[in-house]
DNA sequence: TTAAAATAATGGACGCTGTTCATTTTATTG
DNA sequence: CAATAAAATGAACAGCGTCCATTATTTTAA
């Protein structure tokens, strides 16, 4: 098994994936080149194939190490939160997409070629940030309405996340709107609130 | 003044206009080629520069014309009924995005340039679909709290937009989500029954 | 030690893209 | 019937993703 390099496989992956992170951080989806990062690597544009196949491949996993960031941020974020945790919880999401706006776009301009599927792995790791909000949610609501905890976080994220895409993309300050957080954290709180109602509500009907 | 053409300046401009939007229902943002527009209508790729200016530009136009649609669709699930109409908007939002995937990913594919802004007679043309969900929830609203209509709309359409979103780029489907649009209207008739309770609570105090 | 096999890396070729602009074609005007 | 002004062209350029025959290198087997 012949090999020619200073890298492994596995380093070379590593590799790519780091400066196409880095790049995609910097100019964004619509300007990203593998080209380009197989330039700033030292390699040509064929080993960006050899390794990763596609470039659908590479931004998947690009996604994907997104993600991961934005979880930890999001753990980061609640760690030694005692008081407001869902306020918490909308701060996060909102700063890492502030903080990182082209990695953050890129998440949902790629979109999967008909036919590709992400690996388990890929997929699991994507996860674990609807898993950190289905948590925080399930703690906010009171015990008898934990078994919808998932579906309105679902549901909570897809409310915080049309908020983020119109404060990221000027939609809301087209509209004359200084607040887009605060617009999100009082609807999260609504449908929080609700739950507590609904729960109260049924419990009266029992006695 | 010569001319070469059977159309003139303005007929040229339909015609690319509606060949492009034509193309970006068919092929979506990702394959929209500029020189294809030019191909199916029989001029050449300089004309289509002379006539827009630039990509973005008729990207604009095109996704102008989309809001258009989108406006009148809004409308005409509207029109006489006498029900629901909260219902009837966010289903009347949902029904576009799910006929017209491509035209309404398209609108939020399209980033302007730096720089770039659109015209005064674009923004009032795109504002219009904003307009209609103020118009509506200001009706459904208590008196008292009209004056929060215009802020409230702009975050319930941030709202329907999150789950829009989600349920055609198959995120809701990968959370294991089938009912995404009941997920939204709940959402929203949560914050609009929110604000029906802000007003009987300051009323209350106010005894 | 040397030849064969296996792997790694290359980069030219292809067909596509947006963009520019000197050139050509045409219609109108004087 | 020129002269002029507008309209339309399409070659040229630089870039892109993708493919894959070729080359370089290392490992293995003889």
């Amino acid at each position: 098994m012949g090999r020619r390099s200073d890298h492994s496989r596995t380093e070379l992956f590593e590799l790519i994936l780091a400066e196409g992170h880095r790049q995609m951080a910097e100019v964004g989806f619509s300007r990203f080149s593998a080209r380009e990062v197989a330039k700033k690597i030292g390699y040509s544009i064929g080993t960006l194939y050899n390794v990763f196949g596609s470039l659908d491949r590479l931004l998947a996993a690009i996604n994907t190490r997104t993600f991961g960031l934005w979880a930890r941020h999001l753990e980061a974020r609640l760690e030694g939160e005692q008081g407001d945790r869902i306020a918490a919880l909308v701060d996060g999401y909102f700063s890492f997409a502030r903080d990182n706006p082209h990695l953050w776009m890129a998440i949902y301009d790629h979109r999967l070629p008909p036919g590709m599927v992400l690996t388990d792995d890929e997929h699991d790791r994507r996860s674990v940030l609807t898993e950190i909000v289905a948590r925080e949610v399930a703690a906010a609501l009171p015990e008898p309405a934990r078994a919808e905890a998932p579906r309105l976080a679902r549901s909570l994220v897809a409310t915080v996340h049309g908020h983020c895409t119109f404060a990221l993309n000027g939609a809301f300050e087209l509209m004359g709107e200084a607040a887009p957080q605060d617009l999100a954290l009082a609807r999260v709180r609504e449908s929080l609130a609700a739950a507590d109602q609904a729960v109260v509500a049924t419990a009266l009907k029992k006695v």
